[in-house]
DNA sequence: CAATTTCATACCACTTAGGTATCAAAGACG
DNA sequence: CGTCTTTGATACCTAAGTGGTATGAAATTG
């Protein structure tokens, strides 16, 4: 059978009239009388009763008819969306993420790519720098979200975007320290540096501002990650340096001081393979650099 | 876009192939090639990798495979479904019918054909037998159910069966007539006929048939249907004839006296349009003249 | 580095497509 | 009642498309 025959049964059964079909397909009306008598020899049934008036479909013919409908249909609709997944508009988006962006930066950015692309379902998975890297060997993520990354052989990195920092102080904290000196506070309170794993990662990035800067800070505490941080802090056990973002959130216990040196900005990063050419990757990469651009000028394209 | 490349896409996708898919379809390799690419140009999407163990679909070949199956599937369905509707296996069997025969004939007539034909559903009217007419003619209906048919053109009747008589008797009646002179309790007891339309009738061939063995009733009353009859029959306005089947069923108030002899049958007759050659009439026919026979061997073809 | 395996290409024979011209049959109509 | 019109069917032609064989290019494999 072809998909022909279905075409020129369906015109046949709705225009009821064979001339009618041929006129509707932009063909003559012979090339359908043998299509048709192919059709129905192929299957054995009798789909149209021939009157001297045109043709009507017999009770098989109604029934093909309903089905060789939904088949075009079917047909219809799988060209739609396999062109919709050669445009990355379709399937699902595999994530892998890594420390504090997943708080404030990685909602956003998804947000804006499930805005761009509606069908395309978005799964999440956390995973350290070193997992990030297998999983996307193994094509098991498509992209990875962190903030410090070691160059490595097949994977890319991207910025995204950076961001000032901010001190986390206990609530009952009160001196506000003079902005010229903000990072002084560190030498009349110990600090809380994270995460524990993944270096380099950002506590080494901390520690090594601090050390341009001239503080040599008493270290209490290092967390696997900000919240056990931020949780150390509101009891008291010492102040905390965060990303900017971080600070966006309420965390009882915790104040925030903001830390507008702009010399001292942490990135947050995405890496994905080189060699991955899937119209998701490119589609999410679309919607990054979209984001990327916008934040850069406005500083916040949360809309 | 022809059904042979969705075919030969299918099986490219599952084998990983094209040599493979080749061989699997019984054709060579070349023509494979060439109908995916042709495929592909036409819906302006990359289906297949081509790597150089074989081939394997991209995201948006994946989303082709799944809804080139279904396509294929949903054909194969459509055919399936087209020939069970020449078989008279697929549809709606339209029925009027009038009278007693709803009673007890009907019923089985009907329940053999569920049996027989599981996907065709059976639609009910009552209709007067020139209401029955009408609608064959205008293919309302298939066939019509009924005791007595005038002969009209283009209408066929053919009988089911013959069924014996029964007089029914108000409960108090407690005198069983001697076999010889049934017939003669109605010199005693005023009798009920039915139906009051539908000429020639049930009622007709009652009194042709006491007239016939000499007995003049005194008529009581003419009702609308055999309910009536023997409603007015359990209240003790007189005696009602009915045919077998109708005392099968539990009537209060009413007792059932057979009455045995052959001359005095009556017959369930089914009407339909001589030009109907839809396989669902012919589908019946075959079981009604299967029951018939059954009947006529074994008086019973209930089971 | 040669052998193997894979898909792509070129060209051929044959089938099948659609087009034109025409026919046969069944209402429609004066 | 015969003619006209409309319908689908048929015959034949040209052209496009199909599958086959032979062969090539590229990459992996031993």
């Amino acid at each position: 059978m072809e998909l022909r025959q279905l075409k020129y049964f369906i015109a046949v059964a709705e225009e009821g009239n064979f001339g009618a079909a041929a006129e509707r397909l932009n063909i003559s009306q012979p090339p359908i009388t043998r299509q048709i008598r192919k059709l129905e020899e192929e299957l054995e049934v009798i789909l149209l009763k021939r009157t001297p008036k045109g043709a009507e479909a017999t009770p098989a013919g109604q029934a093909f008819l309903e089905g060789a409908r939904q088949a075009m249909a079917q047909i219809a609709r799988t060209i739609e969306r396999s062109q919709a997944a050669q445009r990355g508009e379709l399937g699902t988006l595999e994530v892998g993420y890594f420390g504090s962006p997943i708080y404030a930066v990685i909602p956003q950015v998804l947000q804006h790519f499930r805005r761009a692309m509606p069908n395309v379902k978005v799964s999440l998975q956390r995973l350290t720098k070193s997992e990030q890297i297998a999983a996307l060997k193994v094509g098991q993520i498509h992209i990875g979200f962190g903030r410090y990354y070691s160059p490595e052989p097949g994977i890319a990195v991207e910025q995204i975007l950076t961001e000032g920092l901010s001190v986390a102080v206990p609530e009952s904290y009160d001196k506000d320290p003079n902005p010229k000196s903000k990072l002084a506070l560190f030498s009349a309170m110990p600090i809380i540096l994270f995460p524990r794993f993944g270096r380099p990662n950002f506590a080494d990035e901390i520690l090594s501002i601090l050390k341009r800067e001239g503080v040599d800070p008493v270290i209490a505490n290092v967390t696997e990650d900000v919240r056990s941080a931020l949780t150390l802090t509101a009891v008291g056990e010492g102040a905390t340096i965060v990303p900017g973002t971080v600070s966006q959130f309420a965390w009882p216990g915790v104040r925030f001081i903001a830390l507008e040196d702009l010399s001292m900005e942490c990135p947050v990063n995405y890496i994905y393979r080189k060699s991955d050419t899937s119209p998701i990757l490119r589609a999410v990469q679309t919607t990054l650099r979209q984001y990327r651009d916008e934040f850069a000028a406005t500083g916040n394209p949360a809309a």
